[in-house]
Parts: C-alpha cells; sequence; structure tokens
DNA sequence: CAGTTGCCTTGACAAATGTCAAATTGTGCA
DNA sequence: TGCACAATTTGACATTTGTCAAGGCAACTG
C-alpha cells in the first residue's frame, strides 16, 4: 500500500470525517506524511506557526508546555488514534502547546490549511468539530476539578479507572500504558510522590502492584476511594475525546 | 423598552451573533426572559437537562462541580456580557456544571433550542461557536498550567495582572471584583491560603493591599514575580472567551 | 558474567497548603 | 452611636507535596 492510500485509509476510520467528500480526503492524503519518530523526538514548538495538524497511528504523544526555566506542564497524553495541533485554526495557526512523542511510534502530517478551508466549506465538519471540542473542553473541565479536588492517590486510582471497561465485574489487570514518571507528569505530580502516592493507593484498596501491571479484586475498591472525590458519579461516561 | 426590545438588544451587542438575520435574534428574544437574581441563587445544576443557555446582564456568575460531601470546584467566575451553557449544546443537553450568582444582578434565559437549531443551520454560527470554543479551551488549559507551576502568591499577581490594561505604564490601581473568598475558590485556594499569599505576595513585589483595592507602582514588580513561572510571555495575550 | 545505564524507590528534610479555632476588622442597620 | 453579623486575618498545627541525595533493581551491552 503506497504512502498515500494508507494515510487515506486512516483518514476513512475516523468518523470525524465521515461528513467529507472522498474527493476531499484524498487530495487531503495526497497532501500527508507519515513520519516516523523516535522518543523524545519534538513534532511541534509552542507558540510556533501552525501549519500542520497530526493524527497518531502508534506511539505516545505528549503536548506540554515550559516555562523560560524549562519546567514542564503536561497538558495531555494521546494514544494512537487521536489527532492533534487542529484547534490551531482558530487560534491564529498558532500551536497552543508543544508536542513530542512520548514514545516511538509513527504520526500522519496533514496540512491545516486544506482542513480549514473544508471546515469553512463544510458546514457537517465544523459540527463534528465543535462536538470534539466540546467533549475535550469538558474532559479538561474534569481534569482542573481533579486537581482541586483529589489528592495525588486518587488522581492515580482515577487515572487507572479511566484505563478500563469500567463495567466489568471480578479481578481486574490493568497494565500502564506508559512510564512511570510520565504517568506522573500526566497526572501532574513529581516521580517521588508518584511513587509515594502509589504505595498509599496500595494499602488503602489492596490493589497488587508488580512493576507496570497493577491487579485488584475488583474495581469497586478504587472506586470508592477515588470517586468520593469527584462530582461524577461511576461509572464515568467519559470517553476520549478524538479528532 | 419591553422586555423583549431589552434582551434583543443585549443579543445584538454580542459579535457572537453578527453573522445571525435579525428574524432569529427577534425570535430568540421573545423567547428569552430575563432574570433578576439575588446572591447565591441557583441558576442550574450539574447533570440536569440543559434547557437554557444564559447571558449575563450583571453581576457574576459562578460555574462549579461538587461532590457528594459538597465540597466545591470552581470551574470558572463570569463577568457581566459572558454567556455560559451554550455547549451543552454538544453534550447529551446536560449541564457540564452548576450555574449559580456570585454577586447579585441580572441574567437572560433563553432557549437552548433554538440556538442549536440556528447552529445547525447557519455554518457562519457554527464558526463563531468553534472561536469562542477554541478561545476558552485555550484559557482553560492555561489555568490547568498554573495550578501545575505556580504557587499561591504567584496564581493571585497572574490573576491581578489579568484585570487591567497590560500595557499601561506607570502606577496601577486595581480593585478585586468580588469577595476575597470568591478569589481564592476561583484560584484553587483555601480562603486562609489566599489571604497569607497576598501577603507574601506585597513582601514579594512591594504592592499596597487596602482591603480590596491593591496599588502599585508599575506592573512590572508583578510581572517578574509572577509570569517567570508561567509559559506566555508578558504581556499576555489572551482575552475573555465571549458568547 | 560483570559493568553500565536508566527507571524507580526510599530516606531525610523543606516548603506549601489545608484545617480548625480564635481574634480582628469592616459594614449595615436599629 | 453601637450592636450584630459577615468577611478577613492570624495562630497553631497537620497533611501533602516537593527537593535532593542515595540506594535498589532490571534490562542491556560488551
Amino acid at each position: 500500500m503506497s504512502q498515500t492510500e494508507t494515510i487515506l485509509h486512516a483518514l476513512k476510520e475516523k468518523s470525524f470525517f465521515n461528513v467529507c467528500e472522498e474527493s476531499f480526503l484524498e487530495s487531503l492524503a495526497a497532501r500527508g506524511q507519515i513520519i516516523k519518530a523516535t522518543k523524545g523526538q519534538l513534532l511541534f514548538v509552542h507558540q510556533e506557526e501552525a501549519a500542520f495538524f497530526y493524527m497518531i497511528m502508534s506511539g505516545w504523544v505528549k503536548l506540554f508546555r515550559e516555562t523560560l526555566d524549562g519546567t514542564q506542564a503536561v497538558v495531555d497524553i494521546l494514544p494512537s488514534g487521536h489527532g492533534f495541533g487542529e484547534t490551531s485554526i482558530f487560534d491564529n495557526d498558532i500551536y497552543p502547546y508543544s508536542a513530542e512523542m512520548a514514545e516511538p511510534g509513527e504520526v500522519i502530517r496533514l496540512p491545516l490549511k486544506l482542513l480549514k478551508q473544508e471546515i469553512e466549506d463544510n458546514p457537517k465538519l465544523a459540527l463534528n468539530m465543535l462536538s470534539t471540542m466540546a467533549l475535550y473542553r469538558k474532559q479538561q473541565d474534569k481534569e482542573l476539578e481533579h486537581r482541586t479536588l483529589q489528592n495525588a492517590p486518587q488522581r492515580i486510582g482515577c487515572f487507572l479507572l479511566r484505563l478500563v471497561d469500567q463495567n466489568q465485574q471480578g479481578p481486574v489487570t490493568i497494565h500502564l500504558p506508559y512510564d512511570k514518571v510520565l504517568v506522573a507528569s500526566r497526572l501532574g505530580m513529581q516521580p517521588e510522590t508518584f511513587s509515594r502516592a502509589l504505595s498509599k493507593l496500595k494499602n488503602a484498596t489492596g490493589i497488587e502492584v508488580k512493576g507496570s501491571t497493577i491487579e485488584m479484586e475488583s474495581l469497586h475498591q478504587l472506586v470508592s476511594y477515588s470517586c468520593s472525590a469527584c462530582s461524577s458519579e461511576f461509572p464515568c461516561k467519559d470517553l476520549s475525546a478524538k479528532i
């Protein structure tokens, strides 16, 4: 399969684009590039002029901002299937954060101008984008709430719950999707705090921690520990916002 | 002026609606209500079905969520001129937070269905809404960043800077727009922490604090203290996102 | 297999923030 | 004016989180 065909295939998989003509997707795919990126590779930098938006084929992407002295605030860590960088269309074509590969993988790079034009020309796509942004906004609101209401062990518990099918009964095994250091930054805490908070969570809920694998009798233990400090009842209905 | 005329006038003032036909605004206004609300009055509750969106005529509105035990997380505190509740259109017609008057005032209540229909029918309005949401999202991202990178005194300094014209030279006087308790909650800290953090800020930057009035020789003192722990350089270009 | 490296954990301590109670100040009203 | 009430500040202390340094563990390399 040619690179363009691969991209076209990926675009068609996204329900976000299911309101677009085939011809548009073809011209978009023709102008796209697949980028194989190593761990830590920078994709773009905060405040830079935004010429592309991205879709993740594999690996994890960290979105972050940093101060002059290099301290980072992680905005999000996105999995395969997600898109990012597209909001710059409505923000003066400036990236609102930096992006780098947190785990090696491949991303598709697509010209933002084409998407912008299509959103202006195709009202249905604009509506899709509104839905996407509303969902993402809700998630970020919840993130902020968690930083206010939940302490470190509770945030970890909530993070774990979001990794699994929340309706499953009985024993559960969870694998951390990436480095503990990265999880820590994702949750807005230091690696040391993460390590200690995970121990506390273990003592409080009886979960088993072996390296990056976590096991428990049932989700219930985590739920009562973490969700009590959250405004949403379990099960959490928030899905991931995807482009 | 009749109530409907008052509402129509308010709608026409918003650039958000400048892409709409007069006839739409008239029918929207005809279905609107002006609500005079006392301090603390609840406008709607988190998770409730969303039938209306709102525009603030006067007073301040607090958006928040709370856990079962009543602990609150303040999402935002909005000034006169702002709209809220409209994102429910893209979120299953459910309010993503509760809203109450933080200071007495008047709000306009408008049927969400009409707006929803118009956004679906009028692509330009959809684009306006995308811009609004992108701006709001950026602000919330920055809020999250601040909670991560700035300590309490720095967050207060940043809050103060956002209250004034950032380009003015020389002496500056700032009035806190609402209760210190409310400012504290807006910044995600306890009232006691706010009080002490304000003292620290005073010692660190030499600002003068008299009740809810704050004076300083120049903004520069605040800038170097607060903006060093932020990813954006001063002056901050972020305006308020308004419907 | 030993050495190296990176990731993670632990200890010791410091700093920031929260909690509870009490003191103080400010404000509106009788 | 002076009381009553709300808002704010302060003190004392607990808890949480950060910081720096050291140690342990596991994977990788030569």
